[in-house]
Parts: structure tokens; sequence; C-alpha cells
DNA sequence: GAGTGGTCTAGACCACTGA
DNA sequence: CAGTGGTCTAGACCACTCA
């Protein structure tokens, strides 16, 4: 079994076999890998070779490597998944739903000190704070609550967000950025429970992200999504790329579900 | 300024300077990056070098690579972020907690309709259904609903989980794992609601997990947490690592909240 | 002190694909 | 067809750290 190995590179027939001695439990937490050295010889193949394989195994989380001493296999006592946060226009489309959002209201401000502590910014700095509602064919499918630093946008003091809504906006021009990212369950308050056609306290997932951009707060946001039609999914698989995922769902709106 | 960094690797400081020009703005999604032969000569370092700079910078999502044609600045259309998720013990016990669980029953069965789509097999296997409350210095922590595979596990058939709960009893068995997680909100039922000492239909935070190895499925779990005793926290901030995060929270029980 | 991993070099061949 | 990235080689020096 295990023909061996058609046209994949060489180090990652390396990584998977070793990947496969880890997770079938044959060598446990701890078991010290063999040296670069020795897999050199076992392999007939360059250290940089060998090094790849270990060092991307490594950066999956598999093995853990010293110096002097050698790689060992972890001990998985936390797994870290890795979630994708979409854009909620495109989340909504590949649903196969229409898309349109409402603008509820957006107002211009000092930095209230919710605003800062959102924002992580201590100076009163003006911010544009906005509420949308964003619907998947008429039903509203989240609600979302957005601070904006104008140090960090200035364009934002002039923008009405009649053409695209703020997260989009701001994804034109604010490409690339850190984020924090807090997931929450919390019960519906009034507000939301008022836009999204709700119950009050009905259960919504929410989703708070801080965006920085080279060390500067840029915004803020809420998404409060009702908890029957939104979730969040995570896979994840070591290195091995076990199998392809059967179906890389992302988010089940209500009546999607299987 | 920027002094010309000290002990940074090669590879590290190309890495850096190109991810400033894409976070900065200067480099807008689809730009297109120079290629390695060009980054060789502009820095005078060999191709490896640059390769490697280049392909963890791809790794991260922050370029996309092409051959023939170069490497481009991705449009962030989604934001791939990652989670850990813990030990329900080593949480607590981080949290300045007194860890404790109680098993609340366990059964052994042939599988339900139910517990095969929840473990994704369709013969009917035998498994051990088994739920637990865990606690944090008293206060019920999260609800754990389990079921585990006697195929995968047969170890389980006579474990009745008095000497450590169901997961970490089966990480001691069961190392390395692919997984899929499910996070969602939903209104607590009345099972959950008594045994964790809220209302019924109060807002919890619930992660489903399966779990396999090498494709044979191990266990399938559902953790329900009061939605105001925990959250998850997810960072962002692609290769150039920019600051050390001020505070790797993980969860927060009630009263840790700033 | 010796073995380990971390990094780097100066080449090489190949597959792919856009012009 | 020519340029790109993907992979690989056979060396090298270094820092670290465990024995």
């Amino acid at each position: 079994m295990s023909t061996p190995a058609k046209d994949v590179p060489r180090y990652i027939e390396i990584r998977r076999a070793l990947a496969m001695r880890i997770m079938s439990g044959d060598w446990r937490p701890g078991h010290r890998v063999p040296s670069e050295h020795e897999l050199m010889e076992q392999y007939g193949c360059s250290r940089m070779t060998v090094n790849k394989a270990l060092s991307t195994l490594a950066s999956s989380g598999l093995i853990v490597r010293k110096r002097r001493s050698g790689s060992f296999v972890a001990s998985p006592h936390s797994q870290t998944t890795t979630i994708e946060i979409h854009d909620i226009r495109s989340e909504i489309v590949s649903g196969g739903y229409e898309y349109s959002y409402a603008v509820l209201w957006r107002r211009l401000r000092n930095a209230t000190r919710q605003d800062m502590s959102r924002l992580a910014v201590t100076g009163g700095e003006r911010v544009v704070a906005v509420t949308v509602v964003h619907f998947a064919s008429e039903l509203p499918f989240v609600l979302e609550e957005r601070i904006i630093s104008l140090a960090a946008v200035p364009e934002a003091e002039s923008e009405h967000f009649v053409t695209a809504p703020p997260g989009s906006w701001l994804l034109e021009r604010i490409p690339w950025t850190q984020a924090e990212h807090v997931i929450s369950a919390v019960g519906a308050g009034d507000v939301a429970a008022a836009h999204l056609g709700i119950r009050e306290g009905a259960a919504c997932l929410v989703i708070e992200r801080k965006t920085w951009r080279s060390g500067a707060p840029v915004t803020w946001v809420r998404l409060t999504y009702p908890g029957d039609r939104h979730q969040l999914v995570a896979r994840f698989a070591p290195a091995t790329q076990a199998k392809a995922s059967p179906e890389p769902r992302k988010a089940a709106l209500r009546g999607d579900a299987s």
C-alpha cells in the first residue's frame, strides 16, 4: 500500500510520513523525532529538504524544535484552529441570497469613553459612529455597529455609506490591517431585537473586531447575528492535509442546515 | 530611521520590508511584488533567501504567488484568523479558579441516528455517551455532551471518567487528530439551564467539535458555555509580527472583564 | 565540547503559463 | 518562448545548550 507518491515534492512526502507516525499515535507526545542529519540519510536528500519538512511541521504545531536537543512531538493541550471571517456581502451572496443593507444612523462625534475603550485609544479623537443592518433576501441577517477613527480615515467624515456599507468601504481604503476578534454569545438587547426582528433576549452570536493599521486604531465593529442564522466553522488538519475537506461550509442561514 | 536590524535573519528583514509596503497601503491589492530575481539583486542575497521571505508571506495570506506571472498583493476579502481552543481544565486553572467536574450520566448504546450524524458515520456502531459539567470554583462553567466511538476507542467501554474528564482522558489516548469546530449561539435548553444554573433561553456560546483520527471518527462533543462566562479571542497580525500582543487573553470568566 | 537547529549560498532543473 | 515560482543540492558558518 501507500504508492510511493507520484509528483508530490520530496519535503511533503517526508512531512507526511512523519505526520503519520505522530497522528497514528506511533510517536507519542514528547517522542524525539529523528534529527535532520538522520532524516537526510534515511531519505537520501539534502538537509534543506528535510529542514523544510520539519519546519513546516513545526509551524503547524505538530512538533516542537529545540536547538541542541532535537525535535519532539508536541503535546496537543490546546487546539489551534483557523476560522475565516468573511465580508458580509459575499457571505450572503454565496449563500444564494440577495444582499441589501440599510444605514440606520450615522453620527460624527468626539470619542466617548466607551468609544475610546473600544478603539483602544486614550486621546479624545473624532469618530464616526454608524449602525447598519444587512439583509439576506429581505431577512435581517446581521446588525453592524461601527466606530471609525477619523484620525486614521479622514475621508469618513463626509462619507454616508450610500453606495457601499462601511465594511466594504473601509476595505477599499485600508486594505491590510491587524485585527483582534472576540466571539461571544449574548441575549439580544432591545435595539438589536427590534432591528433584527427577533425576541428580546434571543441568543445572538456576537463578533467584535478591533482593527489597527501599523499600530494605529482604525475601526471597531460589533456584528450581532441572530443565533439561529449564523455559525462559524473552523477546520484543523495538521500539515498532512489528510484529505480534501468534504465541503468548506462557512455560514448557514436558516433553512440551510442539513 | 529604522535601524538596519541587528540580529534578525535576512529573510525576516526582507519579509518585514515587503509587509510594510503592503500594510501601509503603498502597494495596493493586486500590485505586483518584485520577482525573486529582482529581490535577490535588491538585497544582495541568494534566491533561497528571498524565496523564504516570499513563501512565508504567502502562507500568511499577504501575497498570492502565481507561476510565470509573479507575486501579487492579495485582496483581503476574507480575514482568516486563528483561535485557540483550550483544554477546559487549564482554561479554568489559568484563570485562577479551582477546577472540578461531575459526570452527570454515562451510557453505552448502539449509535442512534443522531449519534451517527454527529459522528459522521453511517454504520450503527457502539458508542459511549457521557455528559459532564465542569466547574470553576464551584460555579458551573461549561456543559459537555460527548459521544465516543467504541470502534475508535475500545477502552472507553469500561471507563467511567472518575479520575479524569472525558476530554483529558481521550487526549491521553488519542493525542493527535483532525477536528472540525462549529461555533454558534443558542438559547439554553432546559437541561443546560438546569445544570449550568442559568435561565432557560439564556444565550450560550456553543462549540461543537467533531474529531477524526486518520479519517476515522473518534468523538463528537458539544460544549455549552453560559454567554456571560466565556468568549473566544482571536488575533491576526500577518507575518510582520508587528508587535507583541499586549496580553494573549483566551477566556474570561464573569468578573474578569475589564 | 559536540550535536542540534537556524540560516545562508550559488548554483541547478523543472512545470507552468502569459505574452 | 521566456520569465516565473517550486523544488532541490551539497556544501557552509553560527548560536545555542545539553551533557
